[in-house]
DNA sequence: ACGCCCGCCGATGTATACATTGCGATGTAT
DNA sequence: ATACATCGCAATGTATACATCGGCGGGCGT
C-alpha cells in the first residue's frame, strides 16, 4: 500500500483512493473494480469496499446501477455552483448567528484571528505568505461556521466545503508577484471584518449578503486562473469537462 | 429477513434498519452492532455492514469512533433548521432556475400540476383526498427542483428531503375537519403559483424568498400540531429531544 | 486498601471461499 | 442475415473463519 496514514487498511485505502481522485489519476466516470483494486493495494476486497463506501459518504463516489461504485464526475459548472451553494449555505450559517447572537469572546478571538491574517501582510516588502494566508482563511471561515446554532446547517456546509474546490481556501492565489492577488486579500479582508460586525450588531440579511458575496472571490479568482495557463491549480485535477 | 422489499440482503436490510429508525424503534444515539442485527435479520454480518453504510450516506447513521455506526440523533431543534435549510436550497434552486430561464413546455406542466391540485378541492362539500394532495405537492415540489440547472444544488436539495420531517409534505395536515388546514392550502397554493410565476419572469430574488417563506408553512404546521395532542406526526417519531 | 498488570471477551477489521447475477459472445435455426 | 437461446465469464453479493484491538475485571503484589 503506498500510504502510511490511517491505522486499518479500510481507512489508508480511502486516504490511497481519495488522493488518487482529487489529483485526477482517477478522472470522472471511471468505474473501480474490487478486485483490481484489492490486488493494486495489496488488500483483501473487505477494506476496498470500506474505503468506496467512505468515499461516497464524502461525495467522492457515486453507486453505480448494478452494483459497484464509479467516480464523480464535476464539471466546470459543477465546480462554480459548488461555490455557489458553499456561500448560501455559509449565509445561512451566518445570518442564523446574527439572528441567535453570537457570545462576546468567540467574536473577539475571531476579530484576533482577522488582526493576525493583518500581521501577516504588513510585511513590507518581504513577499507574503500564501500557505499561511489560505491556513488562517480557512481557520476563520471555520470558526464564524461554528457561531452558528444549528447542527445541521454546520454539517450540510461542512460536507460542501469537503469538495475540494468547494473550500474557502481552494483558490487563493499562488504567485505572489501577481497584483489582482494582493486587491484579492484586501478586499476578502473588509469583508471578513464586515461579516464579523454584522453578526455582532445582529444584521442577519447583510451577513447572509456578505457571506455569498464573500464566495465569489474564488469564483473570481477561479475564472482569472482558467485564463492563465501558468496556473493550473491542482485543486481543477478532478474536472472532468 | 422481516421486509421483501428490494433484491440483495443489503437492500432489504437497509430498508428494514430505515423503517425502525424513522419509526422510532431504534432512538437516536442507538449504538448498532453487527452481530447482533446479523442474528436478528437472519443474515450475515456482510450485507449487514453495506446496509449500515448505506444509511449513513442518507444521514440516518453516523459512523461512530472506534468503528460501528449509531442511529443520529435529531431534536426538535433540528426539526426546525432542517425545514428552514430545504427552505433556503429550493430558495436557491429557484433562483438559479429563474436566472437560467425555464423551457416553457416545463413551466405549462407544472401549472397544469398546480391546477390538479385545485381541482382536488373543487369538491364542494365533499371532503378533499389529502392523501392525494400530500402526493401532488411533493410532485410539485420535485418538479420546480428539476428546473434548477446546477445538479449540485438538485443533489443537496435531494439529500436534506430525504430527511423524513423535512420533505415538503412532511407535516400537512391529516385532519380533514381542520379550518387551519384549508387556509394553509389557500395559502400554499397561492405561493406555488407565485413561485412559477416568478421563474417565468426571470425573478431570481422574488422566488428565492416564496420558497423560503413556502417552506415556513411546513414549520408553522409542526408546531401547530405540536400543540395538539391528537395530531402525533409519524414523521416526528424519531425525534429525541 | 490501593494500584498495576495481565488476560479474557466482545466488538470490529480482514481474508477468502463460494453464490449469484447480469451481460456479452457464440452458436444455431429460420 | 437476423433473431434468439445458451453458455460462460467477470463482476458484485454473501457467509464465515480468523485477526486484531480495546476495554474491563480480576488477581496479585505492595
Amino acid at each position: 500500500m503506498s500510504e502510511l496514514r490511517g491505522s486499518t487498511h479500510a481507512k489508508r485505502a480511502a486516504y490511497d483512493l481519495r488522493q488518487r481522485i482529487v489529483k485526477g489519476e482517477l478522472p470522472g466516470g471511471t468505474r473501480l473494480y474490487e478486485v483490481a483494486l484489492a490486488e493494486e493495494l495489496e488488500i483483501s476486497r473487505t477494506p476496498v469496499r470500506e474505503a468506496m463506501s467512505r468515499l461516497a459518504e464524502e461525495g467522492l463516489l457515486e453507486r453505480a446501477r448494478g452494483g459497484g461504485f464509479v467516480v464523480r464526475s464535476f464539471t466546470y459548472g459543477d465546480v462554480i455552483d459548488a461555490i455557489e451553494l458553499r456561500g448560501v449555505l455559509e449565509g445561512t450559517a451566518l445570518r442564523l448567528a446574527a439572528e441567535a447572537g453570537a457570545p462576546d469572546d468567540k467574536i473577539k478571538q475571531i476579530k484576533g484571528l482577522i488582526a493576525k491574517i493583518d500581521a501577516g501582510f504588513d510585511t513590507d516588502g518581504a513577499p507574503p505568505n500564501l500557505e499561511q494566508y489560505s491556513g488562517l482563511n480557512s481557520e476563520f471561515h471555520d470558526d464564524i461556521a461554528a457561531l452558528c446554532p444549528s447542527s445541521i446547517v454546520r454539517s450540510e456546509l461542512e460536507r460542501v466545503k469537503s469538495l475540494p474546490f468547494a473550500s474557502p481556501s481552494a483558490f487563493v492565489f499562488r504567485r505572489r508577484e501577481s497584483k489582482a492577488m494582493e486587491q484579492s486579500i484586501i478586499i476578502a479582508q473588509a469583508q471578513h471584518r464586515a461579516m464579523v460586525e454584522a453578526i455582532e450588531r445582529r444584521e442577519g440579511a447583510r451577513a447572509e449578503a456578505l457571506a455569498r458575496e464573500h464566495a465569489r472571490i474564488a469564483r473570481q479568482n477561479l475564472e482569472q486562473k482558467t485564463l492563465d495557463p501558468e496556473e493550473l491549480d491542482p485543486a481543477l485535477a478532478l474536472i472532468v469537462d
